[in-house]
DNA sequence: ATGTAC
């Protein structure tokens, strides 16, 4: 049998580009890998192989854990897992959900072509720098008090088409339309509200950026025509999340989970993975807070992209409805969240790993995506009506050298994935070795001779997002394609970027 | 990711 040797995990090849883990000793499932030999290699030497080996701790794991093709080391699970949890008998896990709740992505079609914005670069930048927050701390488009902040954690984009910061059409293009129900705000801390409510409407720091990009490739001209893209057409993409409101609903749960259960906790062979038993109080209350956090960050992406129509509106001398700026798709990267699958069923009748399973069956299951994005395929009651016949729009940011990318949902994402596909190209180098490598503006001077404009808070974000820190794009959605879990549609490159 | 940290 084909198998790869990694640092001390020796994987099984069980496909082209699917590699195994299989169960033993205390595992509740085997783990698998979805990636080709050049993106292994990437994963060979650090901990994301045994981090994906350890959430097969978590009791309830079914079929197995999955990191996709862009997986990298994160916090106790990597960046790029996946793992469906039995929502009555296993358990939920903050840690495996991620620090930034709802970090994820948006893109915004227009009407322009790369012709009308040629020679507005350097306005463009500017205008949007100065108008969109950005940056670590306070700020935002809306600063409000703790009320307000309930309001958004309780509605999501509901509140934000009640304030005429939405229209009806960008609630319908939003994952669960912009609203979890299941949204609990009084189960958020004081102190994360307040963290909160001067930063409604900023884009963070770190790898968050709104990039304005043209579209230089389309691959499925029928769903493209689906999506509204075609090729030279400028879109807008916004990548950001619930900055210090999530992270500190994380950062609070996290502890709370690691002291109410520490019976579960013993199980596991890493701390970082604490858990709340499902059905248990703090489970719940987990989950209110985590749903709510993920309203604050579909209300953050939209009221940066109204700001954006304005500062559109402005350079351009037209109305944004003219440009026809329209939300083409909303999608978290970090999430959990209560979805039926079909799973194998062990001999006790209760959800278990591949090997185990004697039977299948539908089944609720706390669907975990930390770093991946969901991809369901066409057909699925939850694609917004528009696109249900093509799929669902996935949206992958690459880098600024090398642009990003449109899929969508693939037929075989169900089956695979729960659904779910890659959510960028990854990090291959962590942001202080980023640093030493690269020098801000450098980078900057490179990038503006392939006529990109970059504007940042900070040198040292620039550098810590250089292009040459990220995996091939590429490879990770050419993965993605031939696995039938995602599959390309377009591809963009940017324009203008402005960063924390 | 994040008012970079018990």
């Amino acid at each position: 049998m084909d198998t790869y040797d990694a640092d001390g995990i020796t994987l099984e090849r069980v496909g082209e580009y699917v590699w195994e883990i299989p169960q033993e000793g205390e595992m509740n499932a085997p783990a698998r890998v979805l990636a080709s030999e050049a993106l292994l290699d990437e994963i060979s030497d650090d901990m994301t192989l045994e981090q994906l080996k350890n959430s097969t701790h978590l009791p309830g794991v079914t079929k197995h854990a999955i990191c996709m093709p862009d997986g990298h080391q994160g916090y106790g699970f990597p960046v790029g897992g996946v793992a469906g949890i039995d929502a009555e008998n296993g358990c939920i896990s903050p840690g495996a959900v991620g620090f930034d709740i709802n970090c994820g992505v948006r893109m915004m079609t227009t009407n322009l072509t790369y012709a009308d914005i040629e020679g507005h670069e350097e306005e463009l930048v500017e205008s949007l720098f100065a108008n969109i927050p950005s940056g670590l701390g306070g700020g935002g488009v809306v600063e409000s008090g703790v009320d307000t902040v309930e309001a958004i954690l309780e509605r999501g984009m509901d509140w934000a088409l009640e304030e005429g910061y939405a229209v009806e059409d960008d609630i319908a293009h939003c994952e669960d339309e912009g609203r979890r129900p299941d949204a609990d705000p009084g189960v958020v801390s004081q102190k994360a509200k307040d963290r909160g409510k001067n930063q409604i409407g900023s884009l963070g720091s770190g790898n968050h950026f709104l990039e304005v990009q043209r579209v230089t490739d389309v691959f499925r001209e029928d769903v493209a025509d689906a999506y509204g893209l075609t090729e030279d057409q400028i879109v807008v993409l916004i990548h950001c999340g619930s900055r210090g409101l999530g992270h500190q609903v994380c950062t609070e749960y996290t502890r709370e989970v690691e002291q109410a259960h520490p019976g579960l906790l013993d199980q596991l062979p890493d701390k970082e993975l604490a858990a709340a038993p499902a059905g248990s109080q703090l489970a719940d209350d987990y989950y209110g807070a985590m749903c709510a956090a993920i309203n604050y960050a579909w209300v953050n992406r939209q009221l940066i992209m109204h700001r954006t129509r304005e500062v559109f509106e402005r350079v351009f001398d037209r109305s944004w409805e003219d440009m026809e700026m329209d939300l083409l798709y909303d999608v978290a990267h970090n999430i959990a969240k209560k979805e039926v699958h079909e799973v194998g069923v062990g001999p006790e009748g209760r959800p278990a790993g591949d090997d185990a399973a004697v039977d299948g069956e539908e089944r609720e299951l706390y669907v975990h995506r930390k770093g991946a994005t969901r991809a369901f395929p066409a057909g699925h009651p939850e694609v917004p009506s528009a696109y249900r016949d093509v799929g669902q729009p996935v949206i992958i940011p690459g880098s600024m050298g090398a642009g990003s990318y449109v899929l969508r949902g693939g037929e075989a994402s169900l089956e695979t994935t729960f659904g779910s596909t890659a959510h960028g190209a990854g990090r291959t180098m962590s942001r202080t070795q980023a640093k030493n490598e690269f020098w801000g503006e450098d980078v900057q001077d490179e990038l503006e001779e392939q006529k990109v404009y970059v504007k940042a808070q900070s040198g040292a974000t620039v550098a810590e997002e250089a292009p040459g820190v990220y995996k091939d794009v590429d490879e990770v959605v050419r993965v993605s394609d031939e696995l039938g879990i995602g599959d390309t549609v377009a591809r963009t490159f940017p324009v203008c970027n402005i960063k924390g």
